[in-house]
DNA sequence: ATACTCTATTTAAACGTTTTAGATTGAGGG
DNA sequence: CCCTCAATCTAAAACGTTTAAATAGAGTAT
C-alpha cells in the first residue's frame, strides 16, 4: 500500500502534515485535514506500525508469560487479558515457559527486550537464568527498568521479592506491580473443612519444585496452609502424605494411584491445582472409590471444568477474571507512565463446597 | 543499553562493519570479528528488533487466530505452534475472535498488516468484515497477498475457498495452505457405531452458524455425516433432535436438558466438540441417567479431560499436535519464500470408544 | 504602515538498522 | 615500480515515521 509521503504528495501537503492529522496533535485547519483525509481513504493508506514504533519507542504489544497456556486456569485469564488488550489497540505476545527450549537462559525475557514490548504480565514462576547467565540476565532487568518497562506479577509475595532480589531491583523500582491471593489462608480452611468433616489422613498433591527456581513459594504457602490446619487440629504431620513435582490431570491421577495403595491411605486429598485434583477425581472414581463417601477431593482454582465434572469438585475459587482485568489496567496504567495506587494488590478467594468433599 | 554505532566506535571500525559481523554476510577479518564481538560483549549490546523489523521487513512474529483459547483443544494447538515458533526465534501472537469488539469489520487482520506480521495461522471459522467494510477489507487481503505473507488454514475445504472467495484471492495465490481433517466420514462413523449399538434416536448438538460468516461449513459437514449415517439405515430424520448455536460445557448441558425432556427423547448424543460433549455428559449424569447405560455420548475431538471424564467420553480423535506442528512448518517454509510440497494437507481421525458409549 | 500574535504549515533531523556500491589496503606478479 | 586483484572495510542511502523548531500568512492592535 502507500506511504506518508504518497499521502501527502497527493494531498499537495508536507508528510508532517499528514501525520499530524493522522496524530491530531497540533491543529492542522479542517479544510487540510478533510482533504488530507481524502487522500488518505482514496489511497487506501495504511500507517506503517513497525515503523511508528521504531521511532516512538512504543509497539503496543505486551507479553504474557505464564506455566503453560494448556492450563484452563491461565487459558481464561489471558483471554482476559486478551479482551481488554484489543480493546485498548494492544497485542498480546503469548509465552508459556514449560518448554524446555526457553528454560535455563533467559532467552524469552531477552527478546522481550530486543522486541521493546511496552509492558509484561507475568503469571506464575517464570524460570530464573542459569548462574552462567545471571549477570546477563541482570543487565537485561536493568534495561528494562530503565525503559520503564512495566511489569505485573501474579504470584506470591516473597516469589516476587525473590525475582526482583535476583536482578538486584529495589521494591520501590516503579515498574512493579504485584496481584496475589493468600494461597495459605485459603488451603487452611479447606484443609480444616475436611478435618472437620471427621478427615485425618489428608492427601497434599501438588507441583512442588518447578524450572530452576531454588523455591516455589506458591506451593510452600498452600503446604503452610495445609500443615497449619493439620497443626491446629494436633494432626500429625506424615510426609508419606505429601507428593510434589507434579501437575496435570495425568500428575494426579498417577499420584491417587500411588497413595491409595498405602497401607493407611487418605480419606482425603487436596490438589494444588484443579487439574492436579480433578486427576485424582478421574482415578479414584475409575479405581472404584466412592467419591465423597470414601475419598473426598478438594482442588484450587475453580476452572470451569470444576463444576461440570462428575462428581462436582469442591475447591477453593479464584477470581482469575478479575486479576486477568487487574492486571491488564494496571499495566496500562503503568504502561501510559501513570503510577498505580498500590504496588500490591489482594484477591480473596472463598472455598466452594460441591460434591466431591465432604 | 548500548546502539550499533556505540559498539562501532568503541571497535573502531564502522557501523557497517559491526552489523556484517552480527549478521555474518560478507567476509570480515577474524582480527575485526572478534574486536568487535568483544565489544558487543562489554558494551553489552543488544539488537533492535524492531529497528531491524522496520528496515528488513521481516518481525520474526507470527499470530494465530483461533475461536477461543478457552477451548482446550485449541490451547493444545497453540501450545504446539509456540514450542515451534520459539525455536525459530519467531513470537507468536494470540488472537481469539470469540471477543465481540473484533467482530464484524476487520481490525484484526487490518492491525497484523499493519505490524507486518510475518505469517498467520487461521483455525476456525475467523468473522468476515461487515459489507459495509468488505472493500477495505480486500485491499488488506490484496496487500497481504502483494507483500507475499502466507497463510496457513487449518478448516474444511470450502470454508478456505469461502474465505478466499469473498476477498477475491485466487486458489493458486501461492501464500495460502490448508490443513484439513474429514468432519463428514468422522461423524458418520461415530454415528454408524451408535447406530449399530441399536441407537435410532440421536441428539446432534454443535455450534451451528457463528460469526458472521453464511454458513458454518465444518459443523454442515459434521451434520453431513449424520444425516448420511441415518440415511444408511433408514432411520428417518429428526429436526428435532438437531441442536444448533451453543457450544463450551454450558451449552452441552443446557442441550441436554432440553432433549432429554422431550416426549420421545434421544438415546444417544454426538456433540460437534468435546466440550459440548462433556457437558451434556454432566448433564446426563447429574440428572441420575445412567452412562451408557441409558444414554450414549460421543464427542469430537479428543481434549485431554476426555479421557479423564467419568465416565471416560467416547470421541473423535483429531491428532491436534501433528496438525499444530504442520501449521507451523509450512508456514515456515512458506515465509522463507519456499513453496510447499502441497497447499493442502489431509489428517486422520479416529474413533475412540471409552464408556460414555455403546 | 509597523510590529506583534496567532494559527497553520513545513523543514529537517532523528530513530537503529541493513545493504549496495565503492574505497582502501596490501600482496603478488610482471 | 606499477598494475591487478582479492580481501576487507566504509560511506551513504534507505526504510516510514514523529516532532522540535522554523516559517509563512493573516489578523490585530498601535
Amino acid at each position: 500500500m502507500s506511504t506518508l509521503k504518497e499521502v501527502a504528495d497527493h494531498a499537495g501537503v508536507s508528510i508532517a502534515t499528514v501525520s499530524l492529522v493522522l496524530n491530531g496533535k497540533t491543529t492542522v485547519s479542517e479544510a487540510t485535514r478533510e482533504k488530507v483525509l481524502a487522500c488518505i481513504e482514496s489511497l487506501n493508506y495504511r500507517p506503517n506500525m513497525v515503523a511508528r514504533g521504531f521511532k516512538t519507542k512504543k509497539t503496543m504489544a505486551i507479553a504474557v508469560l505464564l506455566p503453560t497456556i494448556t492450563n484452563p486456569i491461565y487459558a481464561t485469564f489471558i483471554h482476559t487479558v486478551e479482551y481488554l488488550a484489543h480493546e485498548n489497540n494492544y497485542q498480546v505476545i503469548l509465552f508459556s515457559y514449560d518448554h524446555e527450549n526457553i528454560l535455563s537462559n533467559f532467552d524469552y525475557l531477552t527478546d522481550l527486550y530486543d522486541r521493546m514490548v511496552d509492558g509484561i504480565i507475568i503469571c506464575g514462576i517464570p524460570p530464573l537464568p542459569a548462574p552462567n547467565h545471571l549477570k546477563k540476565a541482570k543487565q537485561i532487568m536493568q534495561a528494562f527498568s530503565e525503559r520503564k518497562t512495566p511489569f505485573v506479577f501474579y504470584n506470591e509475595e516473597e516469589q516476587f521479592s525473590v525475582f526482583l532480589d535476583t536482578f538486584g531491583i529495589p521494591k520501590d523500582d516503579g515498574n512493579f506491580m504485584l496481584l496475589k491471593i493468600d494461597r495459605e489462608q485459603a488451603v487452611y480452611e479447606a484443609v480444616k473443612h475436611l478435618i472437620c468433616s471427621g478427615h485425618t489422613r489428608i492427601g497434599f498433591i501438588g507441583e512442588g519444585v518447578v524450572n530452576t527456581y531454588p523455591q516455589n513459594i506458591p506451593y510452600q504457602k498452600k503446604l503452610s496452609g495445609y500443615k497449619r490446619a493439620l497443626a491446629e487440629a494436633a494432626i500429625p504431620f506424615s510426609s508419606e502424605l505429601i507428593i510434589t513435582g507434579t501437575d496435570g490431570y495425568q500428575g494426579g491421577s498417577d499420584c491417587f494411584a500411588h497413595l491409595s495403595s498405602l497401607k493407611n491411605p487418605p480419606t482425603a486429598y487436596v490438589g494444588t491445582g484443579d487439574t492436579i485434583s480433578l486427576g485424582i477425581l478421574s482415578a479414584a472414581t475409575k479405581s472404584g472409590f466412592s467419591v465423597p463417601g470414601e475419598v473426598s477431593v478438594i482442588g484450587f482454582d475453580n476452572i470451569l471444568e470444576a463444576s461440570f465434572w462428575n462428581p462436582k469438585l469442591s475447591t477453593i475459587s479464584v477470581p482469575i477474571k478479575d486479576i486477568g482485568k487487574a492486571a491488564f489496567t494496571n499495566l496500562l496504567l503503568l504502561m501510559g507512565g501513570g503510577t498505580v495506587p498500590f504496588t500490591i494488590k489482594s484477591f480473596d478467594t472463598e472455598l466452594i463446597i460441591r460434591e466431591s468433599s465432604h
